[in-house]
DNA sequence: TATTTATTAATAAAAGTTACTAATAAAAGG
DNA sequence: CCTTTTATTAGTAACTTTTATTAATAAATA
């Protein structure tokens, strides 16, 4: 992806800007959504282009969840993601340094190079716990 | 979901033991392309839905690795996975025993009830990193 | 054997995403 | 500036994966 003959274009940057003010990690679609509000005739595919472009440029995160729909972060100090299963909502996990302890107990067990790992949680958020009582 | 008024049918039992042939993490599809040859007016629908009761009954495993489409895994040990980020391919890795660990460390950084760690890895299989060469 | 109920093949439809195209807008060159 | 080049756009079609529908069939039960 060449990121430098890339233009900021009032579509691009409204959908950085709306993609910055939540930490809902909303799909294309709940952006597309939001995008709209300011900029009506904007299409779907163009928001799915621009986040395509903002995370090869990294300036955004792809999120999969196992869902079968993307979702997107503008937030990239790391950090992890817990989907509640009860409402589907996704929330940040505060970062603690598994990735180089994993990668440290992983040398030697196999023969393969291993260049990511992917960890994200599953349970049961603050306000469907309470609901449940 | 009622497993108990589950019927073994041979479409249910050739998806079954075709997908304890192998450890190559098929998608639906190529299930489907295998189980075609034995049962050859098998539809792909029925074994999207012998695939899903079989993985909500506890007899397979239903993997997504971020590829847009979910795989299958007949072996129900704890294991991880790795997809090859050069062919494609995916891999089992050795267990170590990462989730009790995480959960422990997980405790009191939040207010949620962590149900589930959800870990995979991309990297480069050996296949592929002697090729490079 | 009759009856109930799960399952099937075939097909349509849904959901998410990508590709195509002519028109437009941003950057670069003169 | 004005022209030319090139990235980007809106609108739409198409594609991929998965789920739902339906009438027919097969397995279990009575």
């Amino acid at each position: 992806m060449d990121c430098e003959n890339t233009r900021l274009t009032q579509q691009r940057k409204v959908v950085l800007e709306e993609l910055k003010k939540t930490t809902a990690h909303p799909t294309a679609d709940e952006l597309y959504e939001a995008v709209r509000r300011r900029l009506p005739n904007i299409s779907l595919g163009t928001v799915y282009r621009n986040l395509e472009i903002l995370s090869a440029c990294g300036e955004i995160q792809k999120l999969d969840l196992g869902e079968g729909k993307k979702r997107f972060d503008a937030r990239m100090d790391p950090h992890y993601h817990l989907r509640c299963t009860q409402c589907g909502r996704v929330f940040d996990i505060p970062y603690i340094p598994l990735d180089k302890e994993i990668e440290n107990r992983l040398q030697g067990v196999n023969n393969f190079k291993v260049t990511g790992i992917q960890i994200h949680f599953d349970g049961i958020c603050e306000e469907c716990l309470s609901a449940m009582n």
